[in-house]
DNA sequence: GCCGTTTTCGGCCCGACTGTTTTCAGTCG
C-alpha cells in the first residue's frame, strides 16, 4: 500500500504553504501549514502509530482539518488537495521562491507577466535584462536575482554544528578583540545546540556599531556582503555560511540576547505572554501598550540587561536556551517544572573509546591518562569486534589478550581512577550479535552497535537493534539510528519498539556526542527519559581530541530535556560498578 | 488553519534593511 513519511508529509505542507504564499492566501492560514510542517518533523513519533491512535489532534498545531490531511497521506498516499493546488501553482514557482531576496509576491509577478515558471527561465530573463522593466524592479533588483540564483547552487544546505560552532567563535574573537566591543554571544541555533545550522547569528554590545560593522563586512573570508546596515549587517562566507551580526547597547542584551537566540516560535510565545501584560516585546525593550495594543509613545519602556530580567517580566523562571522550541518549555515554567538539565561536570565517565587495538590512534595508557587529565573517574575501553574486519575488530583471542592488558593498566592508575574492559560489538546484518554469550559474559560492559545493513527494511534493521537490547549482556546500545550528519540519513527503526524494549530490559541508549553523530538525537532522548529508559553520553573517542567533543553530546541532551539522574555516566563508580554487575 | 484566564468565533509577534519609490512594499529572520 502506498504510504507517505512524517519528513515527506512535512514536506508537502511546507510546499503547500509555499503556494498559498504566492496565491497570496491569509498569512495564518500558511503559517499553519508550515508550523505543522515543522513540527512534524521534529516529533519523535511515526505519525502511522499516532493515526492508529487516533490521536493527531493532540500535536499541537495539527487540528481536525490537518488531521484529516495527514489520515488521506497515510491511507492513499497522496493529498488530493496538494494535486490540485500544483495544477493551479507551477511548482517550479515555489523553488523561485527560494532565491535569496525573492519571496511570494516577485514569483508571482514574473509568472504573470513573464511567464516564467522556473529557475532556468528566470536566470534567462535576468541575463536578457527583462526583469528590470517591470513594476518595482531595476536593474540592481536583477543582478540580485542573478546572485540569488548563483547562490542556491552553491548552498549545500544546513551546517553540521561541530563545523559552525568553531567558525562562530573564530568569528566572534574578532569582533570582541575591537577597543569598542563590550560583550558578546553566539546566539540562533547553534547557543540552543541544534545538531545542524541554517546560519550563524552573533551578537555584540557596543555604543559605536560602525566600526564593529566594517571590520565585520570586512573580512577576508567574505564573499558577498547580504546586507550592511548601522546595526544589522550579513554576510556569505567563502565556504558558504551565512553569518549574521547584531550591535546593541549593553543596556539592551537581556531582550536582544533572547531575541537572537530564538527560536522563532519561541520569540513569538514569549510576545504573547508580553501582550498579555500590556507589553510589546522587541529586541531593543518591553514597551506599554493600550487596550488596542498600540504602543504607549510616551511611556517609559522596560529595558532588561539580562536574560534572567526578560523572562521574570512575563513572570518566568529563566528558561535555559536549549529548550527555548515551544515545545513544552512554557507551560513547565508556569508550573515549576523545568528540567535540571545536565551539565558537563556531572559527567564522571566516558564508556565508549577505541584504542590502537582496533582503528583508534592512541594506546589504552594514553587514552586513560587522556581521560584522567579530564577530569573522568573512570572509562571503559570499547574497541571494535570481529565483524568489523576494515575496522581491525578484535577477535576472541585478541579480546582475550586484551582484557590482560586493560587488567594491568588499571592496576598501574591506582584506586582513584578505574578502567572497565568492554567492547563495542557489531549487531551483524543477519540479526546475530558478533560474540557468543560466554564470551560477552567475561567483559564488563557491552556496548552493541548497527554499522552494516543500515539500509535494510525495517522491520529487519528494527528486529536485529532488539535482538541485541534483550540480550542480557548488552549494557548499551550504540549510536542507536546510524546517521552520520549531514550526509546519511538514519536506519529505518520502529522507535516505538526500540523504546519499549530497552525500557523493559533496561539497556541504556547512547548519545554519541561526535558532532557528525549525535545519536540520539534530542527528541528521542526526551522520549527515552519519558519512557524510563537509561542513557549514556560518550565520545566515542579514538584519539585524545575526541575526547573534548562531550560538550556536544551535554548540548544535545539539554536539548532533550535531560537530566543527570538519567545518565549512567553520571553515576559514581560505585553505583556504576553496582549496575553493571546487576545486569550479568 | 489553529486555538481558548477573550473558549466554537475572532483573533493571530515584531523590526531591520533594500530598492524602488517620494512614503513604502517586499523580503528576511
Amino acid at each position: 500500500m502506498p504510504t507517505l513519511t512524517n519528513r515527506e508529509i512535512a514536506d508537502i505542507f511546507e510546499t503547500i504553504s509555499d503556494m498559498l504564499q504566492i496565491k497570496g492566501e491569509s498569512p495564518h492560514r500558511y503559517l499553519a501549514y508550515s508550523r505543522a510542517a515543522e513540527t512534524i518533523r521534529e516529533l519523535p513519533r511515526d505519525l502511522h502509530v499516532i493515526a492508529a491512535e487516533d490521536t493527531l489532534t493532540d500535536i499541537p498545531t495539527i487540528g481536525k482539518t490537518l488531521a484529516d490531511k495527514i489520515k488521506e497521506m497515510l491511507d492513499t498516499g497522496e493529498l488530493q488537495f496538494y494535486e490540485r493546488l500544483k495544477t493551479e501553482i507551477p511548482p517550479g514557482l515555489v523553488e523561485i521562491m527560494h532565491i535569496n531576496g525573492v519571496g511570494p509576491k516577485k514569483a508571482k509577478l514574473f509568472w504573470e507577466t513573464l511567464n516564467i515558471t522556473n529557475v532556468e527561465e528566470l536566470k534567462a530573463a535576468a541575463e536578457g535584462g527583462k526583469l528590470q522593466d517591470l513594476p518595482k524592479m531595476g536593474a540592481k533588483s536583477e543582478q540580485k536575482v542573478l546572485e540569488g540564483i548563483e547562490a542556491l547552487s552553491r548552498q549545500t544546505g544546513r551546517t553540521p554544528l561541530g563545523i559552525a560552532l568553531p567558525a562562530a567563535q573564530e568569528i566572534l574573537d574578532r569582533l570582541l578583540a575591537l577597543p569598542e566591543s563590550i560583550e558578546g554571544a553566539i546566539a540562533g541555533s547553534i547557543r540552543r545546540g541544534r545538531p545542524t545550522i541554517g546560519d550563524v547569528d552573533l551578537l555584540v554590545a557596543s555604543d559605536h556599531a560602525e566600526p564593529i560593522m566594517n571590520t565585520f563586512v570586512n573580512m577576508e573570508n567574505v564573499a558577498r556582503i547580504l546586507g550592511h546596515g548601522p546595526t544589522k549587517s550579513s554576510v556569505e562566507l567563502l565556504n558558504g555560511l551565512q553569518v549574521d551580526l547584531r550591535v546593541l547597547e549593553k543596556a539592551r542584551w537581556g531582550t536582544a540576547l533572547n531575541y537572537f537566540t530564538g527560536s522563532q516560535a519561541h520569540n513569538i510565545k514569549m510576545r504573547e505572554l508580553a501582550l498579555k501584560k500590556r507589553l510589546s516585546l522587541n529586541e531593543h525593550a518591553f514597551r506599554p501598550v493600550d487596550e488596542e495594543g498600540n504602543i504607549i509613545e510616551d511611556a517609559e519602556p522596560i529595558l532588561c540587561a539580562t536574560e534572567e530580567e526578560v523572562y521574570a517580566t512575563v513572570d518566568l523562571p529563566y528558561i535555559q536556551p536549549e529548550l527555548r522550541e515551544d515545545d513544552g518549555e512554557f507551560q513547565a515554567a508556569q508550573e515549576g517544572k523545568l528540567p535540571h538539565l545536565i551539565t558537563l561536570s556531572d559527567i564522571q565517565a566516558d564508556l565508549h573509546m577505541h584504542t590502537v587495538w582496533s582503528d583508534g590512534k592512541r594506546t589504552i595508557r594514553e587514552m586513560a591518562e587522556a581521560a584522567r587529565q579530564r577530569g573522568r573517574q573512570y572509562i571503559v575501553i570499547t574497541d571494535h569486534s570481529q565483524y568489523s574486519t576494515i575496522a581491525n575488530g578484535l577477535s576472541v583471542e585478541r579480546l582475550m589478550e586484551q582484557r590482560q592488558e586493560v587488567q594491568q593498566i588499571d592496576d598501574e592508575f591506582g584506586s582513584d581512577f578505574k578502567i572497565f574492559h568492554g567492547i563495542e560489538m557489531d549487531i551483524r546484518t543477519d540479526g546475530t550479535l558478533d560474540y557468543p554469550d560466554e564470551v560477552l559474559a567475561q567483559l564488563d560492559f557491552v556496548i552493541a552497535s548497527l554499522h552494516f545493513g543500515l539500509r535494510q527494511e525495517r522491520t529487519v534493521v528494527t528486529e536485529r537493534l532488539l535482538n541485541a537490547i534483550r540480550n542480557p549482556h548488552v549494557d548499551l546500545i550504540g549510536h542507536p539510528r546510524g546517521q552520520l550528519i549531514p550526509n546519511r540519513e538514519p536506519a529505518d527503526l520502529d522507535m516505538d519498539m526500540v523504546f519499549q524494549a530497552a525500557a523493559e530490559y533496561g539497556t541504556a541508549l547512547e548519545i554519541n556526542a561526535n558532532p557528525h553523530r549525535l545519536d540520539l538525537e534530542a527528541r528521542y532522548a526526551r522520549r527515552a527519559v519519558q519512557l524510563g529508559v537509561p542513557l549514556a553520553i560518550d565520545t566515542d573517542a579514538h584519539s585524545e581530541p575526541d575526547m573534548d567533543l562531550m560538550p556536544f553530546g551535554i548540548l544535545t541532551a539539554r536539548r532533550g530535556w535531560v537530566e543527570p539522574e538519567c545518565v549512567i555516566n553520571t553515576w559514581s563508580l560505585e553505583r556504576f560498578t553496582e549496575w553493571i554487575k546487576s545486569r550479568g
